[in-house]
DNA sequence: TATGAATGAGACTTCATTCAT
DNA sequence: AATGAATGAAGTCTCATTCAT
């Protein structure tokens, strides 16, 4: 059997082996570098070095750096939505507990890491795409809100909430996290202590939780 | 004689020497494009024409972009802080009172004003100026949690507040304030029924303070 | 079937990779471009146009019109002091003999080739790249000088020469040449007859080897 | 009397008093700028800064750039030839002294002041400005060149000088003078020993006229 | 499929020139 | 006569996108 027949068994050139994974290690690559330079800062040439690939293979699998842009948004954030919902639906305990709960996940599934890039990326770059910032408000916005208001409708029938205006109770109870997540990584090199994540947490749950318990 | 008839007699000059004028006509104009587009992509023909010169005039004021773009961020928000320490320093009403005051002092100063983009701006660009975003945080993230926490703590002194962690509270008084002056313009075409700005500031004053008030 | 017409049936591409070709070509055209104008009044739009490039091209290879100014002056004139060099070292003649060739030689590589215009380049550049200028000194007029001052040392220790100062009859046998570099070009349209090259070297060997020569 | 009127007859303001020195005081900066950065990379304002009025100033006397710089040619290099010519007019001496007097008179004229510059200058640009050029040709180089053709003649006539080509050992006489003008300053930075001019003009009237001189 | 050389539109910036003061 | 603010044309340089290999 020839040398050359028997590479292309054994060992199959790299890209042919991660042909499959190629737009997904495009898409963390482009997340990077969007989040950190901005959409119009951003250089191509600089994801794809990230990618491991060069310029040109960007557009065999995006169409354009727009459509790029776009990918990074729609395929990255929206399944936590989707977890954030099927903890809600499952979980067993009081409606404070799910508060708790779905404060911290979130935390721990955005506000920490990579994705927390995104809703930054989504405040700077609304204007310039209107129907992309449409689809993030429909299907992470507004889906996180109903969410949460889900959540504080049940403590309100349940007894355990006064009778607020859900809505906007349920927006006040992630705004601080949103504001956090992309506040902390704008500000981290201006806070030598760093910041204690922990504790603007433990205290936004205590005063939130303080603030719209039913004492009768 | 009507304006327009007059203007046409006498025809209007090319140009007019505005010196003194100039560089807040410019600045203003400045802070509308880069808060629309973000840094890298505003234009500066687009300042240019919002400012009613040219191209070339920009260059008269401001040495580059960069710094014209610095000088947006710093000459126009530093002075609203001031406001909130001096109104903070004069204020003879309780703690309860000057939290809801500060609260919808900002709103109206910043959060329904043109100011409203920068914090917007330096969210987006952070990375890119590292020493305005040094800047803009002590002079403006710091300043106003020091003043917040200022509050929080004559509270807490005479007995109005729980005895809650004093910086972390003060962030919380701002944090949700802070997102919605960058959602609610990000998102104003995604909410057909507007942002209900009114019902945002009441009820978190309502949660916020309930959540802090010592019920002893 | 004639050339042209093949040309024309498979249509031509709209460009073509010459990586490693196109250096030399950027170089030479941006050499012409240089002398015709000037460092400041070349417009690099003019390099690419005589290249066959576009001008983006031009900073795939140099990174910016200063880095091709200097490439042009580096690359193209040592190699002309080292095979000047190299003659004076395999020379088998008498001191004047040598004396004569360099002359020649020098007119023959450099006087009537367009790397004529470096010289006039240098002069005038000079005090815009200080850098430049030092390399270019030490790189080709220096060692130009010692070429010609090894030659006229020979002669004087072999009894063909004066005993003149070695240093100085060197600059003496080349600043007719070099000025007659720079100005034949400068005033070739001034000179409806020309400018007699033949007669001006003749001349120039005649007077200085009669000048220098030892009579006892 | 008034103190404005005492004013106005005892210390006229300055640009009143210099108005009549205006035209040769730009000239004089301009020769400057020109000199120092070449025609393409002088700027006015700097122009006007050395001369000590403002750029709008210049227009008053000069209408644009190449105006002045036609101007500074013009002005200040053809009087020198005309010296020159008095000179060889009216010398009592021999040939052989009158070339070395001419050439320690170019050398102090033009070569050690200011004016050395100019023969930089039209090498440079004068590809820029043809029919400039043809006016330095014609009244600079050509009257120059006819000048010391002159004095080579009278040699040759009075049985001094050998019987060389009469134009083109006029050339010779004075090229090794035209290339140390310009090299000098290029490369002023480049010779730490600095350049010796004294031996440099010792040594070339030595050899030339040895080189000329009838030996019988 | 992957590459990266080449393109070309568009941005920032400079500066000779004009003109209101 | 003098100023200097303002203009606008033009140049350098960048980078998303294309396409020959």
């Amino acid at each position: 059997m020839p040398a050359v027949a028997r590479r292309s068994r054994k060992a199959r050139p790299r890209w042919q082996r991660r042909k499959a994974a190629r737009p997904a290690e495009i898409v963390t690559a482009a997340l990077e570098v969007f989040v950190e330079r901005g959409f119009a800062a951003a250089r191509l040439e600089e994801v794809a070095r990230r990618a491991g690939v060069t310029k040109g293979t960007l557009y065999l699998y995006f169409k354009s750096k727009e459509a790029l842009f776009k990918a990074v948004v729609r395929e990255t954030i929206v399944p936590v939505i989707a977890q954030g919902e099927a903890l809600a639906q499952s979980f067993p305990g009081t409606a404070r507990e799910l508060v708790e709960r779905l404060v911290r996940e979130y935390w721990r599934l955005v506000g920490e890491t990579d994705l927390a890039g995104i809703p930054k990326l989504m405040m700077a770059e609304a204007a310039t795409f209107p129907q992309l910032t449409r689809f993030y408000y429909e299907e992470v916005v507004a889906r996180g809100h109903r969410l949460m208001a889900g959540v504080i409708e049940r403590g309100i029938k349940s007894g355990e909430f006064r009778k607020v205006d859900v809505a906007t109770a349920a927006k006040l109870a992630m705004s601080p996290l949103m504001h956090a997540t992309v506040a902390r990584r704008a500000f981290a090199s201006c806070m030598p202590e760093g910041f204690d994540v922990g504790k603007y947490l433990d205290t936004h749950i205590d005063l939130y939780l303080h603030g719209i318990t039913n004492n009768r």
